[in-house]
DNA sequence: CGCAAAAGTTCTCTTTATGTTCTCATTAAA
DNA sequence: TTTAATGAGAACATAAAGAGAACTTTTGCG
């Protein structure tokens, strides 16, 4: 979120751009505001150009203004490889999470333990799951059992009227249960993780 | 659930944001409130954090409203553990992906091969990363090595003027530079997965 | 080209506004 | 009587805003 001066210098930069087709000096930025030295400008800029408004090339008039994407949607730049350059993407496109994740018949859940640890889904992570009855063979799934505990697991259809849930982690076991011991509450559609 | 200041602190928070475009001082909630102290405002808003409806940023007007029913939002049930029933979560919240994950100074980048792995960063996932030029030790950034190679890895700094990038997988090495042969392009803050 | 002026960048320092952390007092309800 | 909710306000920490000097890079001109 911008400070009130840091906004006051992005709106005086976009209408200056728009009056006289290229962008202002500090200087004049500066007077525009009423404030005597062009460091505390400088300073306004590199706020705005971190936060995505500005692009700084390095000359006079080097502001440049970037159009504001969607709400929420996010560049997506690239493939990232272990060592390798970034791939450029042909069209820049935008990714929009909540579009990909979001849904009315979703919800999400909170991961606790580490039983599906070698899917890549960790303790704490979020996962998506979407309200559904039946699944596929080696799908993963919110499934209750004994209409008692709720788990996600892979299942698998090992003999007629058998279910097997298969956890991601070494550590554990598959177990075998009879069909109508299990309820399936939804599918995993996606998982998504928070750093900091 | 919320006494009734509480209630009264929020509802005056939402009904600023929506008119003024951002968030009020603490004063000015004291005073729409009838209130003379902050600090009696900053406790509630501690409370409102506490509860899931608001953020704090430690910064002037740094209250960040968490919408309730906003589109997109996908409604946290619970937490789901192996083998336990789901836990119930005290008020029902709703989580944006969008608002968690975006923010103008930020960009997706798709993940090739399997150097993360160990941290539950797949082939194939989405990673949402922040524009920064500097990381703290352990952290997960986007480095640029000799202008050239570019990667996601752990950043260390073993001793001055060195830097060390971790690779999350057991099959790789760690690897030891020299300061400046590495830029810090980003720093990790989210990962996405999509099944199916 | 080579130079000087203009513009941009990087600092440190200062002041004021705002947020945070306390302790204490009052009131109403259990 | 005890506890929760509410409020006042002091003391302190941090953020925001600005001034201005010193330095580097661009730019324009002979």
């Amino acid at each position: 979120m911008l400070t009130a001066r840091e906004q006051d210098t992005l709106e005086f930069i976009q209408k200056y751009v728009t009056e006289q087709g290229r962008s202002p000096l500090l200087t004049e930025i500066a007077l525009g505001l009423g404030i005597s030295s062009k460091g505390v400008i400088h300073r306004y800029i590199s706020t705005l150009v971190e936060a995505g408004y500005l692009i700084r090339h390095p000359k006079t008039r080097g502001i440049e203004l970037l159009e504001q994407s969607d709400e929420g949607a996010l560049p997506l730049l690239g493939r990232i490889a272990a060592g390798k350059p970034i791939e450029a993407i042909e069209d820049e496109q935008q990714l929009n999470f909540s579009r990909l994740l979001g849904g009315s018949n979703r919800y999400v859940l909170q991961v606790k333990g580490h039983s599906m640890i070698d899917e890549g889904i960790r303790n704490g992570d979020y996962v998506v799951i979407e309200y559904a009855s039946t699944a596929r063979s080696n799908q993963i799934v919110v499934a209750l059992i004994d209409e008692n505990d709720v788990t996600l697991k892979r299942i698998q259809y090992p003999k007629k009227d058998y279910i097997r849930l298969v956890p991601a982690n070494k550590a554990m076991q598959a177990k075998e249960y009879s069909a109508e011991r299990i309820t399936i509450q939804g599918i995993l559609i996606g998982q998504v993780r928070l750093y900091e």
